[in-house]
DNA sequence: CTGTTAGCGCTTTCAA
DNA sequence: TTGAAAGCGCTAACAG
């Protein structure tokens, strides 16, 4: 009856105005009935929902960002998603987003710094109200410099610095009790593995706590064996545990590189943990369902996510800037595992 | 010397108009230089980029999008992050995406109908210029209906359905031929593990897929075991291990499940692959590191990514619908791992 | 409680 | 090769 050629067309995109016209209300009133319920009368409102609902009606959002106002965007950096840790960890940063009435826009770095710049200002371009994001290197980072110059919040995950916000955990003290319960397990020969350390704060701060337990025990440290790429870490690997003067415990960096090192080991004809105990750090989920179960140091991924977008949101609501005081360390616990045992006897 | 006042206050929200004033052209000219640059002189347009580049000026996506051209974004849906599969699909989109210029806005269902709508919806409002999603059941999926009424390209990815453009592999026949597999190597009592059927139709073509190659080795196929949450299911599985009848082989529906097979097992004090084969489903990439390293049809994931967001761009490219004609079977193949041995002499 | 109106920053005819 | 100008759909004053 009405304009049958145009809505042939464009049968589901239904604008404002249009809503505006079979409501027999004004555009600015049906904008009201949806962002200020409370201002438009309850008859009104209905009928107005009613049929936006019918029409299909979505509020397009690019002009609503636009207009000046919220873009109910959250940008995510993160170096990779095929690390369990951090897909665990977008899943809680979509979770709390989504509860809050926000979508995120993702994105990688493969560990490479030119493509932290790119991806915030890709990020800052779409205008996100606020960024969680993990740097190789805070300290430099000139990912970090490009978002403070914009005054856009955001939000340090895994990383530490005492200049920015961050949330994580406190790996080092982590690391540094399990070297100490390896060492009352009878361990004195205990090796770490790490990847490389100039690709991620988090893998130096493991290393520091490795080096501090081993003193702290009177031990000596053997040479750190960093892997720069996991795809390529069983030759190295299995040098080390074939090696003459192999260690009875190997930490390691993260989980993903514990799994090589129970691989390899079992290549080399040990058993963990009678021959050799393997303790990893990150507490991915899969670890649980290993054989033998994986001893590890178990961080809140999804909860890190989830409290980053947390602050992000008092951020946006308040208007103020978030510092380095909001700075947090959850709580890291122990899984026990089935993968650490008392030292064998040499 | 210019505007002190306000340049401190915004220090670095260069918009175009800004640029232009600088750069002493219209603004017409700079967005040309950067959307057409064959169209302005050499000169004006290095002049231009230069100016951009040293005011930290980034083109306001919001804008852009709503003068009614591209967004450059496309959607995602998935079920969750949390399941490797997913995660390696969304790495592969991720990167295709950002190869070619575009970001991505990810949903997560949780395999929740109402989930599948809701993201859908979330997507259409901001524009999305395709979207990569995966259902539950493409047949009488709502949210396949909505994006289909307002004409934005889709694929459908893991799913298969002959009205839709799908990109995945070919399950049922996968399956199959595993089953073949196993029976040649003695197995006749070979069960199937999956997890809800009603939550999946790639679950159930792998369970056809059983069913049919169980039929045509002239063997009985005992009844599935359904698993409904993957966490719950240590209970449901060690009563199929310890049971009378147990098999000698375990078909999963996916690795997740298989692993948590294999843990199973060696509660039971079986041993895979000896007492026990267990193959697997998705080719996710930790499977390679296990002891035994899973056996288990490969899927490339990230391919089916890719796959996904290439349809996506020719469709933008050519303003053409994507039509169920250009659906794909990439291929998978079959990881042999050590999980999978000769039938066990009962 | 509701309508009118002025843009948000950008792309794109249309002229020059 | 460049500029002027018209909106894209929406929100937020400001009136009524």
């Amino acid at each position: 009856l009405s304009r049958p050629a145009e809505s042939r067309l464009r049968p589901a995109a239904a604008g404002i105005q249009a809503v505006a016209q079979r409501a027999g209300v004004s555009i600015a009133t049906v904008s009201r009935s949806f962002n200020r319920p409370a201002q438009v009368s309850p008859a009104t409102r209905e009928s107005i929902r009613r049929i936006a609902e019918q029409m299909g009606y979505l509020p397009n959002r690019a002009a609503s960002t636009l207009r000046g106002q919220r873009s109910r965007v959250l940008g995510v950096v993160v170096p990779t998603l095929l690390n369990p840790v951090f897909a665990e960890c977008l899943a809680g940063i979509a979770a709390a987003s989504s509860e809050g009435g926000y979508s995120i826009l993702p994105a990688t770095t493969h560990y490479r710094i030119e493509q932290e710049e790119r991806a915030i200002d890709e990020l800052l371009a779409r205008s996100v109200e606020g960024v969680l994001l993990v740097v190789s290197n805070p300290e430099h980072s000139q990912a970090l410099a490009r978002i403070r110059e914009r005054r856009v919040p955001y939000v340090l995950m895994y990383n530490r610095h005492p200049a920015h916000p961050c949330v994580g955990v406190d790996g080092e003290r982590a690391v540094m009790e399990m070297v100490d319960r390896l060492a009352k397990l009878g361990h004195r020969n205990i090796a770490m593995v790490s990847g490389r350390l100039s690709a991620s704060d988090r893998a130096q701060q493991r290393y520091r706590g490795y080096v501090s337990g081993m003193r702290a025990s009177r031990l000596a440290s053997p040479a750190l064996l960093e892997v720069p790429f996991v795809e390529t870490s069983a030759g190295p690997l299995d040098e080390l545990l074939r090696g003459r003067s192999r260690p009875t415990a190997v930490v390691c960096s993260n989980d993903l590189l514990a799994i090589r090192v129970m691989r390899a080991a079992a290549l080399a004809g040990l058993r963990v943990p009678q021959d050799l105990s393997v303790v990893g750090f990150d507490g991915i989920a899969l670890g649980k369902d290993l054989i033998p179960m994986l001893s590890t140091i178990v961080q809140p991924n999804g909860d890190i996510g989830r409290r980053g977008v947390e602050l992000l949101f008092e951020a946006v609501a308040s208007g103020a800037p978030i510092g380095p005081a909001a700075s947090v360390d959850l709580p890291y616990s122990v899984r026990e595992g089935e993968s650490c045992a008392t030292a064998s006897l040499r």
